[in-house]
DNA sequence: TATTTTGATACCTAATTCACATCAATTTAT
DNA sequence: ATAAATTGATGTGAATTAGGTATCAAAATA
């Protein structure tokens, strides 16, 4: 009735061979059923793509251009499935990753680095989007991965700990207390602060909340910032101190200084959240890289 | 058990229509068909494409892919299919054509125009070839088609005249004769004669050689070149005279005169020869063109 | 003239595909 | 909360079809 692969893949070996018993031999099939598949298939072509004598078979014009289409066609199948399963084994495929400042100054370049060696055949998208707007973004499939301060609780949603840092101050270069080795949260009862905007910062902006409060005072913003590097120049031109997470060592070279706060009154949780019934092999191998345990620079 | 074009297009249909229902609908099968092939096909491929909860279908990654890469399967066999059919309505192929010196001064560069303007989808390849070895190049199918000097006889070949002409004598531009409007071929008794050599022009030199033989005389032959050119250069040089067909007058800039012969003691046919058993559609095409009666600047 | 080669045909069997009826799970409506 | 509707999966029997064996017919070869 209508046309099939078998029927090219039929042919093709007729076309290669040019013999119809040797033909079948190699598709393991019978040469009458060979012979009749043919014929179905010029039947449904509505042309001759042999000429057959009972001594030889030839191919017409229709028949030479016919093979060669047909391979491509056949080819393109195989490229099908192998690109599907691939796709299936997650070697293949597409990643959608949102992230925030303390992940991508943190710990999310060294999992995307390693994990981008490893997985060459999947490509990733990466969003800058501030915690809260993640939880959305994941729901509606925006993204597949987001990296975010935890804890993050969602229904149906997956975390995992990438990182858990201590809190550092940060302050201009030429601050009184920059002289010290480390600092308590409340020799910074009466400084200036310079914080993430609360819209677009708001976990962590209520985290410092909690533990000035702690500490016995209310901050004291003088300036707020969407950006992490925003609020470092804002430190850096002396306009307050901020409270950042260890990994800002890294960045303290903008006429910034960083100290430890001791103690350690908070851990910082950078986390990885997917949708936790996600049928993306891609997710899933990333998920294993972003619950691997740090690696190198990470603190004890 | 193999992966079948019909899994292909069912699949294509599903994962339009998301909706097993509808999509079985459109492809006239019953719905419990389709879920079974669709099945079947997941399981051949080793891998999940879609992910079905009694109220919703959605492809995977790899279903996202794999229809993607199956449309493009399908396209292609569309192609094979149109293709193989343009050829054998001879709307695409490829056509070797043999000529010989008459045809390509005479009436094949005018056949050839009309066909390609008309059958851009056919590929033309010339070949120049004299007369004898068109016979077997013919034959091995070196060539679809030869233009030489008629009558052509062989076993299994068709040939149609496309031009009859009158010889014309070819002079040196300040050859005494030159002032004369016609010639007959007795006041050439005496000329020395330019001709083709022998070996490759074999058919028009013997019927020269008769043609003199009737007027009474051997013709001297002086010089003897393989191209046309080369004779007319060694007219054109002085050498001698040379026979050619009317057709040359169109060639007449480059030092050389052409008179008509009267009376018209002969007329020379240039026909175009195929295969009669060819199977090739191009073929049979440009035996139509070929076989036309002469357009325009025809002689009567 | 006999033999071999090779594609086509006849006939039968086995596998596959399909449709109908029905089920089970889930969503929507009342 | 319960009934109704929606939707994909499953069971079963019927029909189509692909394939196998035996055989034929034509052409080349010895």
């Amino acid at each position: 009735m209508s046309i099939e692969l078998r029927h090219l893949r039929y042919f093709a070996a007729v076309a290669e061979e040019l013999h119809f018993h040797r033909a079948a031999e190699r598709l393991n099939i019978a040469q009458p059923a060979l012979s009749r598949a043919i014929r179905s298939l010029e039947g449904d072509l509505g042309c001759a793509l042999l000429t057959r004598t009972t001594r030889r078979v030839a191919l017409t014009d229709a028949g030479r251009i016919f093979v060669k289409e047909a391979r491509a066609a056949l080819h393109q199948v195989d490229v099908a499935i192998a690109l599907a399963r691939d796709a299936a084994d997650g070697k293949i495929g597409h990643l959608a990753i949102g992230y925030m400042d303390f992940a991508i100054n943190g710990p999310l370049p060294h999992i995307l680095s390693e994990f981008r060696i490893e997985n060459p055949g999947i490509a990733v998208e990466l969003t800058h989007l501030w915690t809260e707007r993640q939880r959305t973004a994941l729901v509606t499939g925006e993204i597949d991965v987001g990296f975010m301060i935890g804890p993050f609780d969602a229904a149906g949603i997956t975390t995992t700990v990438v990182a858990r840092e201590n809190l550092v101050a940060v302050l201009p270069e030429h601050h009184p207390l920059a002289s010290r080795d480390s600092l308590r949260l409340e020799d910074l009862r009466t400084e200036p602060f310079v914080l993430g905007s609360q819209d677009t910062w708001g976990p962590f902006r209520r985290l410092i909340g909690e533990l000035c409060l702690d500490a016995g005072f209310v901050p004291d913003v003088v300036q707020e910032s969407h950006s992490s590097d925003g609020i470092f120049d804002l430190v850096a031109a002396g306009m307050g101190m901020t409270l950042y997470v260890e990994t800002a060592r890294h960045l303290s070279l903008r006429g910034t200084v960083s100290r430890p706060l001791t103690p350690a009154i908070a851990q910082i949780e950078t986390v990885a959240a997917w949708r936790t019934d996600s049928t993306s092999a891609a997710v899933h191998r990333f998920a294993e890289y972003a619950s691997r345990p740090p690696h190198g620079a990470g603190h004890n």
